[in-house]
DNA sequence: TATGAATGAGTTTTCATTCAT
DNA sequence: GATGAATGAAAACTCATTCAT
């Protein structure tokens, strides 16, 4: 084997401001161009350095990926356990956890893409993208599990099955919004997902629930900035 | 002044059937490869011909994707027009358009990736993406108002949200299922996508509905093929 | 050798016809385009043919301009024969010719220009350049010389060298007017020529022979016209 | 968003050397093939650098030709400056003046005729063979409107389309003897064109002006050397 | 560590020419 | 003779990666 790159453990304090720098600059890239049209020339030019200083503290371009791949799933571990109000509804902590979802998303919305763009070549990042979803769809899948032995919840369903729906019904409006541009009403979508959730896991809504649910137009994606 | 390529209106027997080759050998490997793998020394190979004839007949590899995403959005289009019994109640309408859908979604899943790949770079096919989603969602969409007037669904619901997130749910698990490639069994997906959707829009179910729904272990991806 | 083309001797009538509509057509893309940029696919249309079709007349790219290169020649030729006024004087005659120069050589600067820039290349093509070229120079030394013998001009200038240099001052002239598109007025040009071209040989002008030549700003290239 | 390619301005010595090569090399091949037959792994080849080094430094062929005739202007602008004896006769002046053109166009006659080439297609290079030109031509205007202030040249002709025809006349006549190889006696060249334009422009010539304009015998162009 | 020059394998694309019908 | 499809040998150009300093 090539003597190993630094980039490893011991990096003096200037070492790892670099690498720092690179990895920013590379999630930065990432996001614009997708995987395959980010030049290292340009991630380095965007860190303020030269070309061959990628090289030092990465092996190729799919290292870095995987670096920055590794800070976003730390970002989306974070999101996923954050708080939720212990003293709320069920159909609350629905919305309160959905409209915590579509804020993280909307925030990594391009980078998970690229992610998935990746995902046919390198298995490392299709279990990178899974492992992701993972975190949320386990979260809701021990929700409606907690709901079902508490009676609240539909009992002959698949919990995890349901949890791979739900979540992915809310993922994939959040790429449609937030990737394709489609225009959505923040409000108008969180409610709509919101009752479709619950109705949908067997919850009964009481009016308070669904009073807000009422149709609303679009007021273009300019309203994202309200999730 | 530079003479079109061929490929437009009239081309011989012989070069319909080149052409077609060609693009039938394109599509496959753009769902081997993806679209930034293949090589368009790989397609014309693969269409026994040589280098140079595949330039016969497109501008270039963002012209023959174009081309077969025409054939993608045709059979897709195809797909979501066809019939369903009209005799059947609501929930079997429902299911049963989940699972033609999920069929149609299996068989052009990488297609369908392939031109999100795409889309970031190219407008162009964004458009075709959205379409395709539009397809199938106006058609949601519709059943919901239709079932809304009959009184049936939820009149509370924004139907055209509700129609985005539904269909997203059942894309997006298909996705998961087919793109991915995590397991599923195909019974317990269709039911509880089904129980889902009809209920979320407040649809009352009886138990002749629900009695399949009961959980299932997973199957394994080979029972995609009971889709 | 491979089997002889057609083109050759035995054509029938149509093939007379097409083979002229190649010749014609290669001319006037040669001529917009030069001999690099031309695209035998463009001649082949342009003379609404089929892009096979051409190699039923012609071996190559090089076989047509050597066939329209043929045409210009003759062209050059006639041009170089036309008659002169037999009774005028010297100075006369030398504005005629270096008039009809100037007009033949309008018509033909491009194609000219297309002959030398392939000369370098092609020995054939040089050898045709300094034929056209010749053509003129030697009708101009033979002036020079019958000038000389009645004692009218300069008997101890090289007559050879100086029908070159004339003959290219005039040549010259035309291609940076013609080909490069430098403004000049035609009457001025013609007047100027003439007299450096008289007095250089040594002839006496008369007061009549240089009256025109005053000074004259320059009408633009729309002048070209007047030559 | 691109990164300009190495080439402008901060070069370390080792990249200013490296471009040089290129640049040289550029030229030689140039001057040996031509503009479209220069192959740029030639160039690269010939300055004994891998092919994509080439292209740290330029664009594209186009690019390393406008270097290539950035030093062409320069040497010629160097030329057109050079000094003439101040106290020399008028047709001592233009002989010498006449003497340095043959010389730098004999060393520059290969690269201005590439320049030719390339400008009917490239405007940027039709701008650089005009200026070449009115480096010499507005330099003989001067002269010849000196000589008619001085009472020396006929006052009646126009200086600029003179000058125009006369530069012509030599750079023609230099063409035909470096570029077509056609043979020509230095010595008699030189007096001929001398003697022309001398006499042309009006100036009177005493017998020692003309006496070695008498005519003499090709040396063939192993005689450019004497230019 | 940082720098920036050098490398060369890999791709797309063009187009003159050939060929079967 | 005409047609139009097929061929494949070039070439230009890109850019991840290596390397000398």
């Amino acid at each position: 084997m090539r003597e190993r790159r630094l980039g490893e453990r011991p990096l003096t304090t200037r070492g790892r401001r670099t690498r720092n720098a690179l990895v920013e600059a590379a999630r930065e890239v990432f996001e614009e161009k997708g995987f395959e049209e980010t030049r290292v020339a340009e991630v380095a030019a965007r860190a303020r350095l030269a070309h061959g200083t990628f090289y030092t503290y990465f092996d190729s371009k799919d290292d870095v990926l995987h670096e920055v791949a590794k800070g976003l799933t730390a970002e989306m571990f974070e999101a996923s356990r954050s708080g939720e109000p212990a003293d709320a509804g069920p159909v609350d902590r629905i919305r309160a956890s959905t409209e915590r979802f579509l804020r993280v998303y909307r925030d990594n919305a391009r980078m998970m893409h690229v992610i998935e763009q990746v995902s046919p070549r390198n298995p490392r990042f299709a279990h990178v993208y899974l492992e992701i979803r993972g975190l949320f769809v386990d979260r809701i899948a021990s929700g409606i599990r907690r709901l079902q032995k508490e009676g609240a919840a539909d009992p002959a369903l698949d919990a995890d099955t349901a949890a791979s729906m739900l979540g992915g019904m809310v993922e994939h409006f959040a790429r449609v919004w937030f990737l394709h541009g489609q225009e959505h009403d923040a409000d108008n979508a969180l409610e709509t997902a919101t009752v479709l959730w619950a109705r949908g896991i067997g919850l009964e809504l009481t009016p308070a629930d669904g009073d807000t649910a009422s149709p609303r137009t679009s007021r273009g994606p300019s309203a994202a900035g309200a999730v």
